[in-house]
DNA sequence: TTCATATGAAAGCTCAGCTAACATAATGAA
DNA sequence: TTCATTATGTTAGCTGAGCTTTCATATGAA
């Protein structure tokens, strides 16, 4: 597509919207912009082209026979742009928010309050992929995103959820708060949390005779320790309920690190919904 | 025509070349940026629009159904808008380049000489209009004129072409260069250049007893002069050929004042044909 | 493995696009 | 005819959209 000889786009747009207005000041207004802006882009587009294209008439313009073909092939063509742009808004607002969030956030923490959020919000339609791995929220198709980390993604915005603290949890009655090491309980360890047993060991909290078993996922580790089977260390946030709900007691607590759940989107103005979900999951804390 | 929630024109644009490239290295030549502008306005359309459009694939990108979609919209419609501006052109290339000039000018200078131009330039059809009048470029249909003035026409853009010095000239033998205003030999005055007139009073070079005729146009009173029928005053480029011809002889001539004969245009780039026939004008002195 | 060519990303530059201000022109009401 | 209103015309000056530059990373061919 030869560009070379066009005038600048905006220019072409003043000059569309002066001559289906019939008026300077009155395409200026439906442009949210001044007459002189309008008036400077058309008198450069005359002067590009070579012709008068709208001449003065009393109160307001008229085209000129060149005018009135360019104005003809203007409206077709942004006419055309316009539509395909309204499409593929209507396109995207029609299909689920896309929502990528860890597994242990999706299972802990996202699907016990996920009923409320539809419950208040019928409209609008979730897909959510749980999954660990640090995925390209444009390249994979995904609206927004729940990350664990430091926040800092590049070409990302975000926004804190939840802080990062730790808390090792045990049913009651399966060991005493200050025997954490010396009881026979059975730790469990989520496989990818290398992090949190090394400061379990650190912190003293597991014994020499202690067994340990490493499970795949936060949520086994939490099925067999509220069945009473021993111990394991999580996100505090993702036991909250448990320990509420008196299923579990919290033992130790870790102090909050700088690490913790973000709501990750990419930036730019949100859509509605995406703005909708945002707020909500600020509130639903 | 809601522009409201269209992304910018020019990341459309970038997308579109993108699109039909597959290639942000592509798009970037052809647009003549680089592969950064490209790749920001690429996704700064998606970011808006909320869908992924195009995609990394091996060295280049492949769009997706939604991209594919604006694409299609999006290649219909900077078609239309491009094949509209060249239509445009192309009328305006094919009618007369338009020009104006003082009566004087034309008749003096400009026509004596036009012979020669078309000689060189046969496929360059003109459309001559003499005017003696301030006339708006714009607003009339010119491309080009020739004004006579201080050369401060607020925008246009002027060129200098002839200094507007006066000579006083008669036929050979009507009057000794010494003698003008002791001679009985008739004045003849253009009615518009009073200015002129006042010049050759305050110089002395018109006695008590002296006739005086004004005549319309220089055109009168130098057919007169020819004839051995008195003096005249004009501008010393329009009765050069005069001069060098024999048929006048030079008197007496003024200093040039700051006022001359400018070739003036709207701002902007311009035309070949006007460019030629401007360099042409410059060349023909 | 190396090299050429692609996209990704962010800091920083600059001028296209605009506003503000004032001038002039046209129209309509009194 | 005068005056108010609303239009376009024009220019100086501001600023952020659009871009470049630079460096990083990814891909594919040799």
């Amino acid at each position: 597509m030869n560009w070379r000889d066009v005038p600048s786009l905006a220019a072409l747009r003043a000059f569309d919207a002066a001559a289906r207005a019939g008026s300077f000041s009155q395409a200026a207004r439906e442009l949210n912009v001044t007459h002189a802006a309008i008036a400077q882009h058309v008198r450069s587009v005359e002067s590009d082209l070579g012709a008068s294209l709208l001449v003065r008439q009393g109160r307001g313009v008229v085209l000129t026979d060149a005018g009135a073909r360019l104005a003809d092939a203007l409206s077709d063509g942004f006419g055309q742009i316009i539509a395909g742009v309204k499409s593929v808004r209507a396109d995207v607002d029609s299909r689920p928010l896309s929502i990528t969030a860890t597994h242990n956030f999706a299972e802990s923490w996202l699907m016990p309050r996920i009923g409320k959020f539809w419950a208040k919000y019928p409209e609008i339609a979730l897909s959510i992929v749980p999954s660990n791995k640090l995925v390209d929220l444009r390249k994979d198709g995904f609206d927004v995103g729940i990350r664990y980390g430091d926040g800092n993604w590049p070409g990302l915005e975000t926004t804190h959820l939840l802080a990062a603290d730790y808390t090792v949890v045990a049913a009651p009655g399966v060991v005493k708060t200050d025997q954490i090491a010396q009881s026979g309980a059975t730790w469990f360890f989520e496989d990818a949390h290398q992090e949190s047993q090394r400061w379990v060991r650190e912190a003293g909290l597991i014994g020499p005779s202690q067994k340990s078993v490493t499970v795949s996922t936060l949520g086994m580790a939490l099925s067999a320790v509220r069945a009473g089977g021993g111990i394991t260390i999580a996100a505090s946030a993702l036991v909250s309920d448990d320990i509420r709900d008196g299923r579990l007691i919290a033992l130790s607590q870790t102090q909050p690190e700088g690490i913790g759940y973000y709501i990750i989107h990419p930036p730019g103005v949100l859509s509605d919904r995406v703005k909708t979900f945002k707020k909500w999951l600020l509130k639903a804390l």
